[in-house]
DNA sequence: TTTTGAAATGGACACGTGTCCATTTTACTT
DNA sequence: AAGTAAAATGGACACGTGTCCATTTCAAAA
């Protein structure tokens, strides 16, 4: 493998010269410069990150942790992150949690041997690595939580405001009329840990609105935990008249479900997600969403990281709220008179 | 950073030893195993992976370049191979080309820089990397090309019959009587790369079916450009009684202009699409689809990229091709007697 | 006890870079 | 022409590991 040397021997200058090429060409003669320059492209010669990453301690590199790369809004927060970190000379390395802390675990380990300067993280539900988090923190990566947060943990962030974005779309359907709304999310109130659950069931009463407990059962954050959830609240004696998702994969199942039942949108029920997923735009009605600013999200995050990486800052910089935009599409209308 | 020195102070050993305690246990007394395994946990250490890929030449990290990470297809694809390669301790690196030349080589360089161990890339089309990847093969990075390879590569490659597939499709279309069959794809007769769009030219003769020059306009493998391509095909004084899409995404922007033109699927036109993507079965009516094995193809694509690096060959292993499977919703009918 | 071979452990070095400091060359002033 | 500071270039070393070879310890056979 060709190294510096193999340039400067080319060159006919000393390594230093030749690194200083890369690094910093302003401190050279335009002559010597040049020279260098060629000897680069004839040998074609790419420096060695690995060495580097061991002289400075870290790679230069951007680990990335999300729940699930399969979910639209993951994959494209993925694909800006890693756009944006390229553009940096910083490369990424991916990895998925699957809402799992044992997995997450897994992959921080990989992640701390990989040596990478900063972590984006959207860490699984429950604190368990919230010490290894740490320790990696002082160890010398930066770490920025991304779409959630472990209470107490003291990082940067950047997520959406989920308190208002739960506002919004439940004021939306109580101007509307509807009295009987539903939602699907985690419920578990002993560790209510999902910011949008947490606002649904204050924001309801403020509303003067009783949350039934058949509404209050547990349901996982999947497609098909959405699609059960949706059939059971379809048998109720009493169903909602609005359903509001609180993630686009429950969307999908929440649908599904809709669909089968041959329960129509929006004349027997009205329904609204988070999630402005390309399919929602597609369907029969057209689905009234919550979009969420993922590029934005995404390049902030991106940008935090890589200046907290230069200027070699570990702890916390900043913590950020992005809005979410309702986009109306017919999918929600006043409820029929009862 | 605690390096193997700390560990083997601690544990009142040689560094050569706590060295094998990690990557050779078998070498060592019961005891001093434990030793040094219980000083590896109260230190928190985690081997530097940069010094051993400097040592060793190459890091112990895979290449991922796909078309555009926020395809379906794509993610999927990352996220099983992410997990495979994962398992077997090694770390992905993910970049995408956007189906652009230039992007691809920046990120092949920083593969480069990264020594990543091995490559999977879905290239670009057109050859204009294909000197910088064999480069990088005989400088020690085991490439493998998936979803597509270019031609004379001579790199091993795992991907779809898309013969088979195209066939498959068109002689559905035929058999329930259409003759006028449309697709949408790239039409470059000069340099035609594309096999799904090759095949279609191929095939249609075979069936004894005329391609009208109107059909062979050249459509650019994006959303946007599928739906205008597909607003083009309706104004036609004779438009086509079925529509094959060879992209999940070319789908969803043909599936969009349809739908604003008020042409009913399938009493006015029967549609077919590659890639069985979760809206397909959302939408009215729900689409026939021909899938790919995307989780299968990404297994067999890590297994073996990881065998090759495990085994130091770096030449041609295997091309390998999968077949797909063709599911019917009701997208598709006999055309109405003209 | 001595011998012998295997099992277990230890030591030295190189990988290619970034960093720090030393040395040489250049341009400008007097 | 000599002096001076800045600009340009060079040299030495450490980062933590993997690899290769050397040395020590042990157990069994004689």
């Amino acid at each position: 493998m060709t190294s510096i040397l193999d340039v400067a021997k080319q060159a006919g200058v000393s390594a230093t010269t030749a690194k200083r090429a890369i690094h910093e060409p302003h401190l050279l003669t335009k002559t010597t410069l040049e020279r260098v320059q060629n000897a680069i492209t004839a040998l074609n010669y790419e420096p060695d990150r690995t060495a580097g990453a061991l002289r400075r301690g870290h790679s230069q590199t951007i680990g990335l942790m999300v729940g699930n790369i399969i979910e639209p809004f993951f994959a494209q927060l993925t694909r800006t992150i890693a756009k944006a970190t390229h553009a940096h000379g910083y490369a990424l390395i991916v990895a998925d949690n699957e809402y799992d802390t044992n997995i997450e675990l897994e992959n921080l380990r990989m992640f701390h041997g990989q040596r990478v300067s900063g972590l984006i993280i959207r860490s699984a539900f429950g604190a368990g690595n919230l010490e290894y988090l740490q320790r990696l923190q002082s160890q010398g990566t930066f770490i920025l939580e991304i779409d959630h947060f472990l209470p107490s943990s003291g990082f940067s962030h950047v997520m959406l405001d989920n308190y208002a974005g739960v506002e919004m779309g439940l004021r939306y359907l109580y101007d509307l009329g509807h009295r009987k709304i539903a939602s699907l999310t985690v419920f578990n109130p002993a560790t209510l840990q999902d910011e949008r659950a947490k606002a649904y069931n204050q924001i309801m009463p403020k509303l003067g609105l009783k949350i039934p407990k058949a509404y209050q059962r547990p349901t996982p954050l999947s497609e098909e935990g959405a699609y059960q959830r949706t059939r059971e609240l379809l048998r109720l004696t009493e169903p909602p008249t609005a359903l509001f998702s609180m993630t686009g994969n429950e969307a999908a199942g929440a649908f599904r479900a809709l669909k089968e039942a041959k329960i129509r949108i929006p004349e027997d029920i009205s329904f609204l997600t988070f999630d402005d997923y390309s399919w929602t735009s597609l369907v029969q009605p057209a689905l009234d969403v919550i979009a969420q600013p993922i590029e934005a999200m995404g390049l902030r995050a991106a940008e935090i990281v890589i200046n907290a990486v230069q200027r070699r800052e570990l702890g916390m910089v900043t913590q950020e709220r992005f809005q979410g935009r309702l986009i109306r599409r017919g999918s929600c209308v006043a409820p029929l008179p009862s």
